[in-house]
DNA sequence: TGGCATGATTTATA
DNA sequence: TATAAATCATGCCA
């Protein structure tokens, strides 16, 4: 291995073999590298953050006209030119090497997140302005991670239909589970205790909102001129009472037929 | 543990 | 493309 630049050859020698002998002795002319080896002073540079550093070891490597050689191969060599273009703004660069060649799971974190922040900010530059949650939204639909960093597997925002009438049929049952009942459904779903729970908090929460809505509607219709404030009659029975009924009635995420 | 407010993501609609 | 709505998660308080 020949290195272009000596000052890269001797970042090497230290990453590689710490130094026992003065830090300013040059290594040994015709000091050779493997490819593994290199790629393990990839990893350590990129672990350090010290990205610059980084740049300057994979500049100083030597490469071939396509870049099939046993150095470029490596996945940490890859991954780290891929660090590199990203935090210099080669965003096109970044783009070719991941959806050139295939990483394994341990990379696709990092990439992942690169791919999409990249993109993120190129369409920040292009709208002159930062981007909302449902512009990233249409950034990563505009832009899907290439399956060289992603395994495909789906990560779903909703339940699945199954589950969902699942906890409706319960929460119709019974609002308030026990932690065995919660147990025992998240069993059934597949769900954990947690999101069992989470979502009969939330199911609470949206018929509460939903009957408020009803009864400001119903009492809007009503009043023509009589006086009803809200609260007089708004006894927490009465207000149970309600929601038994509206049960029957809102479907914020559902498809209630009583 | 439940209620409430709020955030993040996704989808639908104008 | 902006906006609203739906859905699930999370944090805090009582």
């Amino acid at each position: 291995m020949v290195f272009r630049w000596p000052l890269d050859l001797l970042s090497a020698s230290r990453l590689l073999h710490p130094p026992a002998a003065p830090p300013d002795v040059p290594p040994p002319p015709g000091l050779c590298f493997s490819a593994s080896q290199i790629a393990g002073v990839c990893e350590t540079l990129e672990e350090s953050g010290d990205v610059e550093r980084l740049a300057r070891f994979l500049w100083s490597l030597p490469v071939t006209a396509d870049g099939r050689d046993s150095i470029s191969e490596h996945e940490s060599v890859r991954r780290a030119r891929a660090v590199v273009a990203y935090h210099s703004g080669s965003f096109r660069e970044l783009y070719r090497i991941v959806e050139t060649h295939r990483f394994t799971r341990a990379s696709h974190g990092k990439l992942q997140a690169m791919w999409l922040e990249a993109h993120y900010r190129e369409a920040e530059k292009l709208r002159g302005r930062p981007l909302g949650p449902v512009d990233k939204y249409r950034v990563r639909k505009k832009f899907p991670l290439p399956r060289t960093i992603w395994d495909g597997e789906q990560k779903t925002h909703c339940f699945k239909e199954r589950t969902r009438g699942l906890l409706r049929e319960w929460y119709l049952r019974d609002p308030y589970p026990n932690p065995g009942k919660k147990r025992e459904l998240a069993h059934a779903t597949g769900l954990t205790p947690t999101q069992v729970g989470n979502w009969f908090k939330n199911r609470r929460q949206r018929d509460r909102a939903a009957a408020a809505k009803n009864r400001l509607q119903h009492h809007r219709l009503c009043s023509d001129g009589t006086d009803h404030p809200l609260g007089s009659r708004g006894d927490l029975e009465a207000e149970r009472g309600h929601q038994q009924t509206l049960l029957s009635v809102t479907d914020s995420d559902s498809d209630l037929e009583v």
